[in-house]
DNA sequence: AATCGGTGCTGGTCTAGTCCAGATAGGTAA
DNA sequence: TTACCTATCTGGACTAGACCAGCACCGATT
C-alpha cells in the first residue's frame, strides 16, 4: 500500500479501503454520513464525496439515494458460456435472487430493437421490463424484447419467473446460439430509476440476441447491471 | 430528448450531447475550457465539471490531463471469439494501431499471477508492460506475464510487435484455449499513469489466461482499457 | 537551427458554506 | 393497534471563490 501520497482524496480512499480490506466494514454495512466523514478527516464534504466516488468507481462501495453509502457485496460470477439463467446462477453461488416485473406490454419497436430482431420498421414487439435483486439488493434492470409471432398470449403468464423456463414449458423453445455485446457505460435513465441509483452512475450494458433450437431469432435482452455487481467470465475453446 | 429537467448538470449534459449527436463536435475535437463553459452556461466550474464527468461516464467525452476535454472516437469492436491480436483487429476496422513497451523484465510473481499461471509461490515470471494506441490515442495498458520456461531469451526480441506473432515465429507456440474475465472497475494506478488519465478513471479490466496448442498454460495478460474505447462481442454457439 | 526560459492557459484539488428533497423514526391522535 | 404527522438525518445540487502543477506556445539566446 502506498502511503506517501499528499492528496486528501486518495488518503481518505486509502483509509477506508484499509478498513474494508480487514473486514472491519462488512459487505452491506453502512458507512458514516458524509458530514461525519468530513469532520473525521478534517476536510470538506466535497472532498470526502470525491473520495467516495472513486471508491464507487472501483466497485468497493455503492450508494442508495438519500440513504447512505454501503460496502459492496462480492461480485456475481456471470459465465457467458454456461447458459444458465439469473435465478439458477445466483442460487448456485449461495445467494438469494428475486425478480419484480416493472412493465409488460405490446408496443412499437424502437429502431435499435428492429435491427436486433431483424424486423421491418414500425413492427410491434412485446416489451417486458424487470428489476432483479441479489440478497435484496437491486443489481440488474432488464428489458426483454420478444418477437410476438413466437409467443402468443405470453403476457398472461406470471412474468416474475425465469423466461428461459417459461419458454421451455409453454412454447417448447430453447435457447441455441446467443450473441452478447458488452459495453461499459453509464446507466440509462430508466435503468437508474429502476435500480434506484442516481442517473449517470457507471454500469455495464449487456445486450443479448437469442436464437432458438431451430436457429430462429426469437428475442433479445438489454441488461443494465450495476457495474460493481458482476464479473463476466468467458471460456473460449 | 427530455428537456423538462431543472437540474443544471443534466441540462448542460443535454446541450453538449445534442451538439455531439449532430456532429457539430467531431470525434477527437476539443471542448471549450471548463471556465469558458461555466461562463457560457452561467454556472460554476464545479457544476460544469460534474456534467462533464457524467458524459465521461457515458463514454461520450474523455480528458487528457491538464490538456482538456475531447470528444470520444467510436468504440473498437473487440470480439473474443475471433482470436485476433490488437494490431490486426484495429487495422481491420480501418484505424491505426501502435504499441510502446514500458518495461520488460524477469521478476518475482505476485500472488495473483502465481494463481493464474498455476505456479508455486515466489516463482519468477517475465513481465512485459505495454501501452497501445488507436489513431494516436492511448486506449490500452497491458501487463503480460509469461511462464519463463516456455520463452527463453524472449526479452532480446523487439517487443513492440504482436506477442502472438512472436510466439508463433520464434517458439512455435499458438494460442489454444483462452479464459477471459471481464470486470468493470477503476483503472489501476499504473494503468492510469501509462494512459495518462487521472487515477480513478473508469475502465474495463480484461484478464486473459492463455493455453497453447498442447493445452499448456503459457501466459496471461492483464488488460486495462479506457472504458469508452471498446465494446466487447461474444458469439456463443 | 536548436535549445532554453518565460508566461498564460488548462485541468486538478480544495475550502466553506447554502438550500432542497427524500428517507426514517418517534410520537400523537383516532 | 393503526394511521398519520413531524422533526431530524441523509445525500443531491449548487455557489463563489482559491492555489497549484503540468502543458503549449512564443520569443530570446546559443
Amino acid at each position: 500500500m502506498r502511503i506517501e501520497t499528499t492528496k486528501a482524496v486518495t488518503a481518505i480512499g486509502q483509509v477506508l479501503q484499509e478498513q474494508l480490506g480487514h473486514g472491519l466494514l462488512a459487505p452491506g454495512s453502512k458507512l458514516p454520513a458524509e458530514r461525519k466523514l468530513s469532520e473525521l478527516f478534517g476536510t470538506t464534504r466535497i472532498t470526502v464525496r470525491e473520495a467516495l466516488l472513486q471508491l464507487e468507481a472501483q466497485g468497493q462501495i455503492y450508494r442508495e439515494e438519500r440513504r447512505g453509502w454501503f460496502v459492496s457485496p462480492p461480485r456475481l460470477a456471470y459465465n457467458l458460456m454456461q447458459r444458465s439463467h439469473f435465478h439458477a446462477m445466483v442460487s448456485a453461488q449461495g445467494r438469494v435472487p428475486s425478480t419484480e416485473v416493472i412493465s409488460a406490454r405490446l408496443q412499437p419497436a424502437s429502431a435499435a430493437v428492429c435491427a436486433w430482431l431483424q424486423l421491418p420498421a414500425l413492427s410491434s414487439v412485446i416489451q417486458i421490463c424487470r428489476a432483479r435483486r441479489i440478497d435484496e439488493r437491486l443489481v440488474l434492470y432488464v428489458e426483454h424484447y420478444l418477437n410476438p409471432q413466437y409467443f402468443p398470449g405470453i403476457l398472461q403468464f406470471d412474468l416474475n419467473q425465469s423466461m428461459t423456463e417459461l419458454y421451455a414449458r409453454h412454447y417448447d423453445l430453447h435457447y441455441g446460439r446467443v450473441r452478447f455485446e458488452i459495453v461499459p457505460t453509464a446507466l440509462s435513465v430508466d435503468a437508474a430509476a429502476a435500480l434506484r441509483v442516481s442517473v449517470g452512475s457507471p454500469g455495464l450494458r449487456i445486450a443479448r440476441v437469442n436464437y432458438d433450437q431451430h436457429q430462429r431469432l426469437i428475442d433479445c435482452d438489454l441488461e443494465f447491471w450495476r457495474h460493481d455487481a458482476i464479473h463476466v467470465g468467458v471460456d473460449v475453446v
